[in-house]
DNA sequence: GTCTATATTGAGATAGAC
DNA sequence: GTCTATCTCAATATAGAC
């Protein structure tokens, strides 16, 4: 009794949770074209039509996949942006949360990142651009929000929206191409005091813990 | 005689570059996995043996595809780091390069980006890191030397290289996933305003041109 | 639910004529 | 140099037993 399913979708966990756990290791490692359903099942310790009974192709494997941690990803920014702080404080947890996002799902993230920014590798579409266009809408309505209350000086939102997404998404890709060499939370809290010391309205002006 | 090749190599020029150039086109499309040897041969307009004959394999026209313009970036790195300035021109000379050559060969750097940052697809191996490090060397350098002459103020320049290296960043990857909405050269020069600011030396502060 | 066995298609690559 | 024709193998996917 070592294996015994019993009728229903008893082991359903079991068998569908390590095809998806094998698929997002092969995904992340080798690319979603490159990488063949025989590969998945394999890794995982069944055979192909185990595969094809509880997702209906390669592609549906790929969509269940992705879009858990999407979802979530969005969330997390919806959830960030009903907590309260300074504009500065709120920024900085903005763009930490996305950060230990993409480290928590590392290796979707880089399947992610590539069709995201690179070809499509034949995998069907998934509507990354939305969660990316409203992470930025957050940040430019906290960048306003400290315009208004003369915590940063006068000056276009979306010009320091880029500053700060700059610096979020060169610590995610560090992540990606240097595992070792991390830039990290710290080293993003570090690069935002050099923004906030460049946009800082008169009054609060050298408020960075100076590294 | 409309095309007589004429024994030797003489449509070189001709049939070879039309199948790189093909192969550029899906390659960043579709991706290297999923690009087919016979849609390359395809949409060059001539048989799969003619790919054969002048590159050995598709790893092999992968492989005369990236090299070149790797070595041009390269290049362009090194006599930017030739040219006179001031540390904030020459930062931002050697950012707007990089961003130059990599709007140049958009469709080669789109297939770089994803494979450089994700899964390799089953390409060849092609070092992209050790270009990506000598750009960051050189920020790091003209940095130190910022810092040295008090144009900028003390502080740790690697953080700033990663602050500068973001808006570069930033833009490149506007300009890989929505071709219209495009931060370009000003925009690159905007956010480095705001890095500046942060980092300027008490002598020169406020030299950004406010927006 | 999970298997063995197989259908079917298209992949990368080559032989050999011209 | 470029073609037609073809090899070989592996891809996705499914039929049908248990």
């Amino acid at each position: 009794m070592a294996k015994t399913p019993r009728k229903g979708a008893e082991s359903e966990g079991d068998v569908r949770g390590r095809l998806l756990e094998s698929a997002a290791a092969l995904f992340s490692t080798k690319g979603y074209a490159a990488t063949t359903v025989r590969e998945i099942v394999a890794r995982a310790g069944v055979t192909k039509p185990a595969l094809y009974y509880y997702f209906r192709s390669k592609e549906g494997v790929y969509l269940d996949l992705m879009r858990a941690p999407l979802k979530g990803f969005e969330d997390h920014i919806e959830s960030a942006m009903r907590e309260e702080g300074t504009s500065r404080e709120r920024l900085e947890r903005l763009c930490l949360h996305a950060y230990d996002d993409f480290v928590r799902n590392l290796s979707l993230a880089r399947i992610m990142f590539s069709i995201y920014y690179g070809p499509p590798q034949g995998a069907p579409f998934i509507d990354f651009d939305a969660a990316q266009l409203r992470f930025q809408e957050c940040l430019v309505q906290v960048l306003k929000e400290g315009i208004r209350s003369g915590e940063f000086r006068k000056g276009d939102p979306v010009d320091r929206m880029w500053a700060v997404a700059g610096a979020v998404n060169v610590a995610m890709e560090i992540e990606l191409c240097r595992p070792g060499q991390t830039i990290g939370r710290a080293g993003i809290s570090r690069m935002l005091d050099i923004v906030f010391e460049g946009i800082a309205g008169s009054g609060v002006k050298g408020k960075g813990k100076a590294r």
